[in-house]
DNA sequence: TTTGGTTATAGTCAAAGTTACAATATTTAA
DNA sequence: TTAAATATTGTAACTTTGACTATAACCAAA
């Protein structure tokens, strides 16, 4: 090396991709941003995401971070990737944006990007200062600050090789209660073909961690689905 | 946010875990180091990796560094994680070295790992100044500097996943013409359970990807064993 | 009360894939 | 010539998958 080019020093960041699934479809939690663009001001969406302390670690700076823009706390955030290209930071809308958020010039910005599947239906997600967390269904997401959509598409890959790896993540997708069509649903979602509902009974029959439970969806329009529970000690059991 | 603490700013790395497979076992690509603690020369090995200089984009630097390394070129580094833990450069022999070979203090530093499965025999590793790069098995590994040793572990794992959604990644780590064996160690390490060998062949039968040759190996102290090679046209034929 | 629409769930069967195991083939070294 | 070693082929039981058919349960409209 020669001693005259500077060494990189850049930015650190963190953002989450928090993924959901309705029954239907997987959804992503996103922020909405209120920045101003040639004496204009602007509405759009990104990650939950910031920049970080300089004492921190990135995981807990993800935590904090998360908890700080969508009021969820206790989510499994897993570290998948970082986002370091130079123009990441390259729509001026966006330098504009955070400048004047963190009140500080600011260059290049290496993103350490989070992932976290988590129960639709367990989070209450509230209005904080100045932010509203919203969840989007992922096959609808607009485009995003930054490189946020890549970062999202690069979530969902990435969510697909641990699910094919060990399908008992996709469990925390689910609710506790969930009847076989959901399951055949995020199945299908998440490695996007379908399946037949009448193979996949079997399928399920063989897997000793989902049973069956003596309760049935109420107030449907046709014949009832009974509700099935996942046991992760059978999970455990099976995985040796 | 508070104004008054400090956003993080931290030095840039690239790491490359460079992957071969000698017909047996996998190995990586590991440099020499050379460094002084308590006035005592000692050497070690590390993976071959470096600051980066502030206008490099990641993708470049890493395939900079490699070279500069190892002599190694046209290498297909793909990046798969990075590590910005702070204790990254927990041990003073780690920054002590770090700061005399960059005649600079530094910090907290950001590495970003990038993976690269390469044919060990079309490798002809150099003695470059100062280092010297060379081949260790991953199972004979030693202690590394920083976090190497986590980064390599992160690395295999990170290739079985690849692996397991294309197989046709495993090829880039054989010679072009192999033997069933070799094929079948390679699964075998990379997959880590054992395979029977009659049944693996029927298996590679069906990769119409795998091609016999009408060639066998010479001098062996056993019936000698065919050679085939993999033919990508089928294979992306196949992927459709 | 019956009928039809809709989704849930079970059963059947053939095709394809997996596994264990036995048998045969080639090569070198003794 | 034989033994040791590894390569290859063959076979049969068993498992999984996929397409398809049939039946069940529920609601709403006729």
């Amino acid at each position: 090396m020669t001693a005259d080019t500077p060494l990189a020093k850049t930015h650190l960041s963190v953002d989450c991709t928090v993924l959901g699934f309705d029954g239907k479809r997987l959804e992503v939690l996103l922020v909405r941003r209120t920045g101003e663009e040639g004496g204009r001001r602007f509405h759009d969406m990104k990650l939950p995401g910031s920049l970080i302390w300089e004492d921190e670690e990135l995981d807990s700076a993800a935590r904090r971070v998360l908890t700080e823009l969508t009021g969820l706390k206790h989510v499994p955030l897993t570290q998948f990737r970082a986002f370091g290209s130079k123009d990441r930071t390259k729509d001026p809308k966006d330098v504009h944006w955070l400048e004047h958020a963190q009140k500080a010039r600011v260059g290049r910005i290496v993103t350490v990007a989070y992932i976290a599947l988590v129960k639709i239906d367990r989070i209450l997600v509230r209005e904080m200062e100045g932010t509203e967390a919203l969840w989007v269904p992922v096959d609808a997401v607009p485009p995003l600050a930054f490189d946020h959509n890549e970062i999202i598409s690069a979530a969902l890959s990435y969510e697909r090789t641990l699910a094919s790896r060990d399908p008992s993540v996709l469990f925390d997708l689910l609710p506790r209660k969930f009847t076989a069509t959901a399951l055949r649903n995020l199945y299908e979602v998440v490695f996007g073909r379908r399946l037949n509902p009448s193979n996949f009974y079997k399928q399920m029959a063989r897997m000793p961690y989902v049973v069956a439970l003596d309760e049935f969806e109420r107030g449907v329009d046709h014949r009832a689905a009974r509700y099935y529970r996942f046991d992760k000690k059978q999970y455990d059991i099976i995985r040796l």
